[in-house]
DNA sequence: AATGTGTTCTTTTTT
DNA sequence: AGAACACATT
């Protein structure tokens, strides 16, 4: 036996020695099918004799990439995890456009990728030169729509045009895609949409790679959209091996287009595959297995996969109720904390999970106020910061000269004196001779005699100014290295001096600006010519997860979305209440809260060791400062009671809803108050009332504020009108 | 052209 | 409550 197969179940080595004709895995959490995976190239590799570059293996995130080949590297030797394609959908998908797009004729190379805020910008400008309205119009229910046609392979003239609004719909995604192709750019969608339109389009493009990659391995397949399953169908064609691996509880994403049927689809489409299950969970005591196991349970879209562990039943799950979401923060902080302090268990084995991003900001400010490392997995965020932006703009339009949206956001940053006047005289002038902005510009500065130019003297020496500044990037792109290249744009940009202005921010500015070349270093002395394109693509690309790092010592934070592929010893999900996990949006739809539900079970099995779920009795949702009452989520209702410690299953002790303790200052100090301070509303939501002005009414929120107690009342044919109690005569009814 | 003011919208999850 | 954006002012 090769020692490839040591310390491998019986399924996962049948996993990694089944190599030809098409499998399917059914891998339950943490039951090792990263191990099954790795340690399957490994052995097509090695014992079977494949070559590197023959093998295929699509991850869900950059860092399972990352990760697998890290993994590989244990056993295989540098140079032959060199030639192994791995990646996401989306980055391979973007390799691949990279090296053979312009056999299409519409996009080069060059081409950049739009984040969702470019895409939307893009929207708006469809909109506008259709001269539709944004309030009626919303830009972001447009998106919605072309993105959701896009994930069904629906090209604008095939998108229904059964009402006004559908043919609206349509037509603007039509402009869309050509503003985009104008700008040589391509929204996430494009980079799946365009590879399976090129593999269709041209035959011998797609043989190429099918006879490249002899074994395709695709995980998280339940997460898979219809272009990516074709993707896979194409690529595997005749020899049909593909190894794919999913898990439909695991399938959280189908608001994105994915659809965990596929997974069934694959049963269907290869009747000959072999089934494989891997039951057996390495990760969890079997309490947390347990648990997880009640709660999916519930579903009806299953395929039966029963999971078990050896690991023993571990710590019981802890429940924990607070009197509301601040308070849930500040224990979770607390309880970090003294894990760390009485037993001995780093802060950075412990993550904190969470339904929907806003929830993070309170964790933040615990974590801040009680100084406790914390990481926030919003990876973005750093790419959202002005001067990132802003620099990565000057980078994308010396890439792709056609992305005039970039150059749109540089053309007066610094402030050079090109105001909106001149931009949208330069745009009219640039259409008018068939050129690209950015080329019209440069032709200002050429000819210098220009006549039919409809720019003011002043104007017209700012644009060339600005042209000389391109030229002379674009000479500087062909000679020196990426980091090199970055400091000699922000020298004649002036962006240093502009953004480094001596303030405190101005440094911190600067200082993120250094981080980002610091994420170019990277790329050694090529020149930025060669590497621009894969720099801006990983810029592109990152993912959330790819922050995280093995070395963290830091309390992770992030979303349940964000926690899928990962584990961690200790785990908390908070904010377990109706309305908010589940989330009230999937409410009426029965297939909306089965995905919720397997959002739980995602979160709950990231656990190892401990798993605590906390909620709050009341929290502040919405933009009005009120606080709403919660109930607890159904979710917890399904754990057996065996399985829990705290909550409300425990005897209750007389202390299980905690009132704020020192909370005086938020609450409004005794001292000034004449009245008694109240604490606890004594209006319901729901409740039906009477005003001797606005007649009857339905309380719909309550909140106390300085000892007062205020509600909002939905009067009927009056509004919503906020009282408070004490001045307001209200009378129930 | 830069800065200030007001209005409107937003919160589900993300490559 | 805060961002983003349109519009107005200096």
């Amino acid at each position: 036996m090769t020692n490839l197969l040591v310390g491998l179940n019986d399924p996962q080595r049948e996993a990694v020695t089944t190599i030809d004709g098409p499998v399917l895995t059914l891998a339950g959490p943490g039951s090792g099918k990263t191990r099954a995976l790795t340690h399957r190239i490994a052995y097509l590799i090695q014992e079977c004799g494949i070559a590197p570059w023959n093998i295929l293996a699509v991850t869900f995130t950059n860092k399972a990439a990352k990760e697998m080949r890290n993994r590989l590297l244990t056993m295989l030797s540098e140079n032959q995890v060199y030639y192994v394609s791995v990646g996401t959908f989306h980055s391979l998908c973007a390799r691949w456009l990279r090296r053979e797009i312009e056999v299409l004729g519409y996009y080069d190379t060059n081409f950049v990728i739009y984040d969702t805020n470019e895409q939307q910008t893009i929207v708006k400008k469809a909109l506008r030169e259709m001269d539709l309205d944004e309030k009626r119009w919303r830009p972001n229910a447009m998106h919605r729509v072309i993105s959701n046609a896009k994930n069904e392979m629906i090209t604008p003239d095939k998108l229904p045009v059964r009402t006004y609004q559908e043919e609206i719909a349509a037509r603007v995604y039509e402009q869309y895609q050509k503003l985009m192709q104008q700008n040589n750019a391509m929204d996430f969608d494009d980079l799946l949409l365009i590879t399976h339109l090129l593999f269709q389009s041209q035959p011998e493009v797609l043989a190429k790679y099918r006879e490249q990659y002899q074994y395709v391995m695709v995980d998280e397949f339940q997460d898979t959209n219809m272009v990516q399953y074709q993707l896979v169908q194409m690529l595997a064609g005749k020899h049909g091996n593909i190894f794919s691996v999913g898990d439909i509880d695991q399938g959280i994403y189908s608001w994105r287009g994915a659809d965990y049927r596929n997974v069934l689809n694959f049963q269907k489409d290869y009747p000959t595959h072999k089934l494989i299950r891997l039951s057996q969970n390495y990760r969890s005591t079997d309490t947390i297995v347990n648990a997880a196991k009640h709660i999916i349970s519930k579903n009806t879209q299953r395929i039966e996969n029963e999971l078990f562990t050896e690991r023993g039943l571990g710590h019981k799950i802890k429940q924990v109720e607070k009197y509301d979401a601040e308070e849930e923060a500040d224990y979770v902080v607390s309880e970090v904390r003294r894990l760390n302090d009485e037993e001995n268990i780093p802060a950075g084995d412990v993550a904190v999970m969470y339904r929907t991003n806003a929830q993070s900001r309170l964790l933040e400010e615990a974590f801040i106020r009680q100084s406790m490392p914390y990481l926030l997995l919003r990876g973005i965020k750093f790419y959202e910061r002005k001067e990132i932006k802003d620099l990565l703009a000057y980078l994308r339009v010396l890439h792709n000269p056609a992305d005039s949206l970039s150059l749109s956001r540089i053309i007066n940053v610094p402030a050079r004196g090109i105001g909106a006047k001149t931009i949208s005289k330069l745009d009219r002038w640039a259409f008018s001779q068939n050129l690209s902005p950015l080329k019209a510009i440069l032709r200002l500065g050429v000819e210098l005699n220009l006549q039919n130019h409809p720019f003011s003297t002043r104007s017209k020496r700012v644009l060339t100014g600005f042209g000389q500044l391109l030229d002379r990037l674009f000479v500087a792109k062909e000679n020196l290295s990426l980091p090199d290249f970055f400091d000699f744009l922000v020298a004649r940009s002036n962006y240093k001096e502009f953004t480094k202005d001596g303030s405190e921010e101005g440094e911190e500015r600067w200082e993120n600006l250094l981080e980002l070349r610091r994420s170019m270093t990277s790329f050694g002395p090529t020149s930025a010519v060669e590497v621009l394109g894969e720099f801006l693509e990983n810029v592109a690309l990152v993912a959330d997860a790819d922050m995280l790092t093995e070395e963290n010592s830091a309390t992770a934070l992030l979303t349940l979305h964000t926690a899928k592929g990962l584990e961690f010893p200790v785990v908390f999900i908070v904010g377990m209440e109706d309305g908010l996990f589940p989330h009230s949006r999937s409410a009426e739809d029965s297939e909306r809260m089965e995905e919720e539900r397997r959002l739980a079970y995602v979160g709950v099995t990231r656990a190892k060791d401990r798993l605590y779920l906390t909620r709050a009795f009341r929290r502040q949702r919405g933009y009005s400062g009120f606080y709403e009452p919660s109930e607890a989520s159904r979710f917890l209702s399904d754990l057996p009671p065996e399985l829990v410690d705290g909550g409300r299953r425990s005897p209750r002790k007389s202390s299980t809803i905690s009132r704020p303790k020192n909370k005086s200052t938020r609450w409004g100090s005794t001292k000034k108050s004449a009245t008694p301070t109240k604490t606890t509303v004594s209006y319901k939501i729901g409740e039906k009332v009477t005003h001797a002005k606005f007649g009857k009414g339905t309380v719909i929120s309550t909140k106390i504020d300085r000892g007062e107690e205020y509600v909002q009342v939905a009067f009927e044919g009056q509004g919503i009108k906020t009282l408070a109690v004490s001045f307001a005569k209200l009378e129930r009814s």
